[in-house]
RNA sequence: GCCCGGGUGGCGGAAUUGGUAGACGCAGCGGACUUAAAAUCCGCUUUCCGAAAGGGAGUACGAGUUCGAGUCUCGUCCUGGGCACCA
C-alpha cells in the first residue's frame, strides 16, 4: 500500500516551493515569447467567496498552461480597494474605512497563497494607496488640459433626511436605504469624463478583436449605439426659442401628434410656475430614483403643458406635454411623438386620447390596424403630402435636405453612449484633484502638488461625506492666483481605478510615471478573465482610458486585451449565492477539510467557464476522490520500481490501446486547454485515462513503460488545475526536475493510427448496425459490408435502396 | 421596458464542422472486502416493451430545411444576467 493523501503536507510543501525559489516573479526578457494572463481583481470585501475561487482557477490554469508551452508568463495581482462597503463596515462597526480595507487585503491575500495561485507577489497594486491614485488625479488633470473632462449638471439619487446621495443600490423601493425616506432626483453639478470623444473608436475596434466573445462585442455595441437621424427645430408659440428635437425616424414626422419633454426641460419649469397641478406633477416626477430600469418599466404618465408647438412642415399646432419617462440627460431632453409608430408613443396617446396618424404603410401592401398597437417597421410614407410613396431611406434623404437647406434643422449622427459622470459624493475614493477658486474658478491641482491625499483616519456617519466636515482638507490656496480656495470634495468613481490597474502591473513601483518602458514589454494583456457583469460597464471604460494612456504617449496598445474570458457565477440551489439569500458555501472551510488541488480540480470540472456553475458539495467529495485515487495509482506504480524504456514497435494489442488512450487524451487535453479552453472536458479526460491505466492489468516491462507514460502525460496536464500534488507525484514518477516548466506534452501521430475502425450504419437514418472495417477502405466496399450486415438487412429487405451515404471515419446511412 | 445568455437522464454536465444523444462525475441500486460500519474496489443505471436478441419514444414547446437536427431557420414558453452612483 502506499502512504494516503494527505493534501495539507503535499500543498504546504509546493506552495514552499514556489516561494522560496521565487518561481512567478518575472522580470522583462525577449529570448521567449510574454504571456500576460490577467484576472479582474478583487474588491476586499473581507474574505474569498467562491466567485472569486472560479475566476482566479480559471486564470491561474491558462498561466501554468502557457507556462508549460514555454511562455514567459506574467500573472498579477492587486485589489479594487476603493468603495461603498468600506464605507458600510465604518457606518456599522465605527472601523475607519482604510483599517478595515488593509485588514481585509491581508486576510486575502492569505487565502490566494493557500488556493496555490502562481502570482507575481512583487507587482502587487492597491488602489487606494496615494502611489497608485497619484497617476490617476495627474492623468485627470492632463485630460483637463486636453479639454477631454467637463463640470455639468447631473440628476443623482437624493435622501433628504440623511442629506446625502444614495448610489442606486442603496434605494430600496423607492426609499433610501438607512433613513427610508423617499429619495428624489436632484441635479448637482459633476465631473465628466468626454467618452463620447472615442465613441467612433469604441465602435470601430470592436470588428478587429476576434478574442472577445461575439455576444460581449454585441453588448457594448448596442450600448454605444450610434444612430443616424435628424436634429429638427420646432418653432414654440410664445417662445423665441424653438425646441429641438432628434430623430432616427424622420419618415414619420407627419405623424407627429404630440410632443414631450423632461421635466426638468425649461419650458415644463416655466410652464409649471404659473400652474400649481403642473407643478405638483412635475415634483411627483422627481421622486423616481434615475436607474433605468426603473424608468422603463414604471406607468408612463404626463400632463400637458398648455403650450403648442408648430409642425415644420404642415404649420399645425402640435400640444407640448411633460413626461415622466423623457430625461433631461438623454439627447435634448424632448421628443417628439408618433403614436402610429412608436410603441410607447402609442401606449401613452391611448392612454390621454391623444390623436393617432397613419404615416407609414407595410412596402409589401399589407394592411395593418393602428388600434391594434403601434407599426414600428420601415415602410412606405402616406398621408404625407408630397413625400408620399418614398421608402425610408429616400424619405430620409429628402428630409434632410429640405431642412438642411431651410437651416431648419440637420443630419446628426447619435450614440447612446453618454459621458462618463467619474464624481462620487463619498469619502473612500480618490479625491478629485481641482480647486474651486472664486476668480479663476475650477482649477487643477499642479503635478508638483500631487498626490492630493485622502485623509485616512476619519469618522464615516452616513449623513454627507467626512471630507465635507474637515477644513484641514478642503481649505486651501488657488494654485493659480494664491488666494484662499476650496478643494474638490466628491472623489472619483470607482471604475476609474479599476480603468487602468491592468496597465500599472507593468510599472508597479514606477514613481516618476504613470508607466514606463516595461507597460511597452507586456501590454496588451493577452487573457483577460472575470464576470459577465462588467461586459460593458469596466470593459468599456478600460477600453476607453487605453485610448486615453495611448494617447498621452503612455503606451503603444489600441486595447487593452487581446482575448477576454467572462465566466459565469456560482450558483447554490439555483441561486447567485449572496449573504441576503444565506445560501454562500464558504471556500476556505473546503481548503480547510480537502485541500486547495480539491477545491480547483471542482471548480473546473463542475461547468464550463463561461456558464453558471451549480454548487454541490457532493461534487466536492468526488473530485477528492478522484485526486485520491490518482495519488494511489501513481505512488501503487512508481512503489514497483522504475520503468523500463518504451519501444513502439514491440507493444502488444492491449499496450497499443493504453498509449493511444494516452495519446488520444494529449491531443484532445491540449486542444481543451489550448483553444476552446474547456476545463470540465479536460478534466473528464485525464479521469478517463486514470480509469484506462487502472483496468489495464499488465506488469510486464512493456506493460509498465506504458503506464509510466500515460501517469506522466496525466500528471503533466492535470498539474494547471491540481498544481500541488502534481508538482510532488512528479518527483514520485522518478523525475528530479521541476514540474512547473516542463514542456506541455506532445501527442505522437504513430501512437494514434488504429487497425481497424468502427463505423455506425443508419437506415433511413435510424442506427441498425456496427461494421469494422480497415482505415483505408474504400466507398464502395464499405457500402457492401453496411448492407451485409444482418440487423441492416431486416430493415432494407424488399426495400429499394434509393442513395447509400459513406462519412469516412464515421457513419453509412442507407436510404431506402 | 430594452440588451445579452441559458433550457439535454434523479442532478452537474458531454456530444468541437449537421453524422452513434447521455462521455466524465454526483446520487441511487446490486455485489466484493469487513465481526460491523466507514473507506475502497467491481457491476448496473434516459424511458417504455421484451427472458434475450432487438424494437418504440426521447435534447423546453410548435413548425420548417436536410439522406440525417441537441446542433441550422422561424415562432412560443420558461429562466439567469446587465441597464450608466454595487463591484
Amino acid at each position: 500500500m502506499s502512504s494516503p493523501y494527505h493534501p495539507a503536507d503535499i500543498e504546504r510543501d509546493a506552495r514552499e516551493y514556489w516561494e522560496s525559489s521565487r518561481a512567478f516573479e518575472v522580470q522583462e526578457r525577449d529570448d521567449k515569447e510574454k504571456f500576460y494572463c490577467l484576472t479582474m481583481f478583487p474588491y476586499p470585501s473581507g474574505k474569498l467567496h467562491m466567485g472569486h475561487v472560479r475566476v482566479f482557477t480559471i486564470s491561474d490554469v491558462i498561466a501554468r498552461y502557457q507556462r508549460m508551452q514555454g511562455k514567459h508568463v506574467l500573472q498579477p495581482m492587486g485589489w479594487d480597494a476603493f468603495g461603498m462597503p468600506a464605507e458600510n463596515a465604518a457606518i456599522q462597526h465605527g472601523v475607519p474605512p482604510a483599517a478595515w480595507t488593509y485588514e481585509n487585503i491581508d486576510y486575502m491575500r492569505g487565502q490566494l497563497k493557500r488556493l496555490g495561485y502562481g502570482y507575481d507577489w512583487s507587482r502587487e497594486v492597491t488602489t487606494c494607496r496615494p502611489e497608485y491614485y497619484r497617476w490617476e488625479q495627474w492623468l485627470f488633470t492632463r485630460l483637463f488640459s486636453k479639454g477631454l473632462v467637463y463640470r455639468k449638471n447631473s440628476v443623482v439619487n437624493w435622501d433628504p433626511v440623511d442629506q446625502t446621495v444614495l448610489a442606486n443600490e442603496q434605494v430600496i423601493d423607492g426609499r433610501g436605504w438607512r433613513s427610508g425616506a423617499l429619495v428624489e432626483r436632484r441635479e448637482i453639478p459633476q465631473w465628466f469624463m468626454k467618452i463620447t470623444a472615442y465613441a467612433d473608436e469604441l465602435l470601430e475596434k470592436l470588428d478587429e478583436m476576434p478574442g472577445w466573445p461575439e455576444s460581449v462585442k454585441t453588448m457594448q455595441r448596442n450600448w454605444i449605439g450610434r444612430s443616424e437621424g435628424l436634429e429638427l427645430a420646432f418653432e414654440v408659440q410664445g417662445e423665441s426659442e424653438p425646441l429641438r428635437v432628434y430623430t432616427t425616424r424622420p419618415d414619420t414626422l407627419y405623424g407627429v401628434t404630440y410632443m414631450a419633454v423632461a421635466a426638468e426641460h425649461p419650458l415644463a419649469k416655466k410652464a409649471a410656475a404659473g400652474n400649481p397641478e403642473l407643478a405638483a406633477f412635475v415634483e411627483e416626477c422627481k421622486k423616481t430614483d434615475a436607474a433605468e430600469a426603473t424608468l422603463e418599466t414604471m406607468e408612463k404618465k404626463g400632463m400637458p403643458l398648455g403650450i403648442n408647438a408648430v409642425h415644420p412642415l404642415t404649420g399645425e399646432a402640435v400640444p407640448l406635454w411633460v413626461a415622466n419617462f423623457v430625461l433631461m440627460g438623454y439627447g435634448t431632453g424632448a421628443v417628439m411623438a408618433v403614436p402610429g409608430h412608436d410603441a410607447r408613443d402609442w401606449e401613452f396617446a391611448k392612454k390621454y386620447g391623444l390623436p393617432i396618424r397613419q404615416v407609414i404603410t407595410p412596402a409589401d401592401g399589407g394592411s395593418i390596424d393602428l388600434e391594434d398597437g403601434a407599426y414600428v417597421d420601415r415602410g412606405v410614407l402616406v398621408n404625407s403630402d408630397s413625400y408620399d410613396g418614398l421608402d425610408y431611406d429616400a424619405a430620409f434623404t429628402a428630409l434632410a435636405e429640405h431642412f438642411e437647406s431651410a437651416s431648419l434643422g440637420e443630419r446628426k449622427v447619435n450614440y447612446r453612449l453618454r459621458d462618463w459622470g467619474v464624481s462620487r459624493q463619498r469619502y473612500w475614493g480618490t479625491p478629485i484633484p481641482i480647486v474651486y477658486c472664486d476668480d479663476c474658478g475650477a482649477v487643477p491641482v499642479p503635478e508638483d502638488q500631487l498626490p492630493v491625499v485622502l485623509p485616512e483616519d476619519v469618522e464615516v456617519t452616513g449623513e454627507g461625506s467626512p471630507l465635507k466636515k474637515m477644513p484641514e482638507f478642503y481649505e486651501t490656496t488657488c494654485p493659480k492666483c494664491g488666494k484662499p480656495a476650496r478643494r474638490e470634495t466628491d472623489t472619483f468613481d470607482t471604475f476609474v481605478e479599476s480603468s487602468w490597474y491592468y496597465a500599472r502591473y507593468a510599472s508597479p513601483d514606477c514613481d516618476t510615471a504613470m508607466l514606463d518602458e516595461r507597460a511597452g514589454y507586456w501590454l496588451p494583456v493577452d487573457q483577460y478573465t472575470g464576470g459577465v457583469e462588467h461586459a460593458i460597464l469596466h470593459l468599456l471604460y478600460a477600453r476607453f482610458f487605453q485610448k486615453l494612456l495611448r494617447d498621452e504617449g503612455l503606451s503603444a496598445a489600441d486595447e487593452p486585451f487581446t482575448n477576454l474570458l467572462t465566466q459565469g457565477m456560482v450558483l447554490n440551489n439555483g441561486a447567485k449565492m449572496s449573504k441576503s439569500k444565506g445560501n454562500t458555501v464558504d471556500p476556505q472551510a473546503l481548503i480547510d477539510e480537502y485541500g486547495a488541488d480539491t477545491v480547483r480540480v471542482f471548480m473546473m470540472f463542475a461547468a464550463p467557464p463561461e456558464q453558471a456553475l451549480e454548487w454541490s458539495d457532493d461534487g466536492v467529495a468526488g473530485a477528492f476522490r478522484f485526486l485520491k485515487r490518482f495519488w494511489h495509482a501513481v505512488n501503487e506504480h512508481a512503489g514497483a520500481g522504475g520503468p523500463s524504456a518504451l519501444d513502439p514497435a514491440e507493444l502488444n494489442a492491449t499496450q497499443k490501446d493504453l498509449r493511444r488512450k494516452t495519446h488520444q487524451t494529449i491531443a484532445k487535453i491540449s486542444d481543451d486547454l489550448g483553444r476552446r479552453q474547456s476545463f470540465n472536458t479536460a478534466v473528464a479526460a485525464i479521469m478517463e485515462l486514470l480509469n484506462a491505466v487502472t483496468r489495464f492489468d499488465d506488469h510486464s516491462a512493456a506493460g509498465r513503460a506504458v503506464v509510466q507514460e500515460a501517469l506522466e502525460a496525466a500528471v503533466l496536464m492535470l498539474s494547471p488545475m491540481a498544481p500541488h500534488v502534481c508538482h510532488e507525484l512528479w518527483q514520485v514518477l522518478g523525475h528530479k526536475s521541476v514540474l512547473i516548466d516542463q514542456p506541455w506534452p506532445r501527442a505522437d501521430e504513430g501512437a494514434l493510427e488504429m487497425d481497424r475502425i468502427e463505423l455506425v450504419v443508419q437506415v433511413n437514418g435510424k442506427l441498425r448496425g456496427r461494421i469494422s472495417v480497415a482505415p483505408d477502405e474504400d466507398r464502395d466496399a464499405i457500402g457492401q459490408l453496411a448492407l451485409d450486415d444482418p440487423n441492416v438487412q431486416r430493415f432494407v429487405a424488399g426495400k429499394a435502396v434509393r442513395k447509400t451515404i459513406v462519412v469516412p471515419g464515421r457513419l453509412v446511412n442507407i436510404v431506402v
